[in-house]
DNA sequence: TGAAATTTACCGCTTAAGTGGTAATTATTA
DNA sequence: TAATAATTACCACTTAAGCGGTAAATTTCA
């Protein structure tokens, strides 16, 4: 299982780290609270950039890697 | 600008490193050739479940990080 | 305990993701 | 240069993401 498939799991943890409810994470996040039940609930069909807007709120950070990432930096500069 | 947000160029540097045309990698990761199109546009509205095919094709891995993830490792285990 | 907040779980609706078809334009290469 | 492959770009169609409303079940806490 790898770690975006747990994203779910992730994101309850660090919601109720943070102390909000689902309602307050939707609202803060711009979406809505489905959006997060389904989340929180396993559902991997969310779009992406939804995805993001919740993981923004929770500090959450999004890592790409590969074996040929460094040869790309050389070309695109250095992804943060 | 985010890793993430240059999700597009990524794919297209790790496609074109592959020898695949869109048509190849669309029908390898099981996706239609416009997906591919749209996301090496710079579409981020792609569905995560739809984006995570053909990054398995690619060889590239998307990993979390936060102030928190080791905390939730102590919970459910250690995220690959 | 009991009220309030939260979570779970439906529903129907709107919007857009994803699709394959087609075709014109642009590399690629024999 | 001519044939071939790939890219870009449109289209209409189907499916489902995302939404708020509602309500029941569960949890929280004064």
């Amino acid at each position: 299982m790898s770690t975006i498939e747990k994203i779910g799991e992730i994101i309850r943890f660090h919601r109720r780290k943070s102390g909000l409810s689902r309602q307050q994470l939707a609202t803060f996040a711009g979406v809505g609270k489905t959006t997060i039940f389904d989340l929180e609930n396993g559902k991997l069909s969310v779009r992406l950039n939804t995805l993001l807007k919740i993981l923004t709120i929770l500090n959450i950070r999004i890592q790409i890697d590969s074996p040929l990432v460094s040869e790309f930096n050389l070309h695109h500069g250095d992804l943060k």
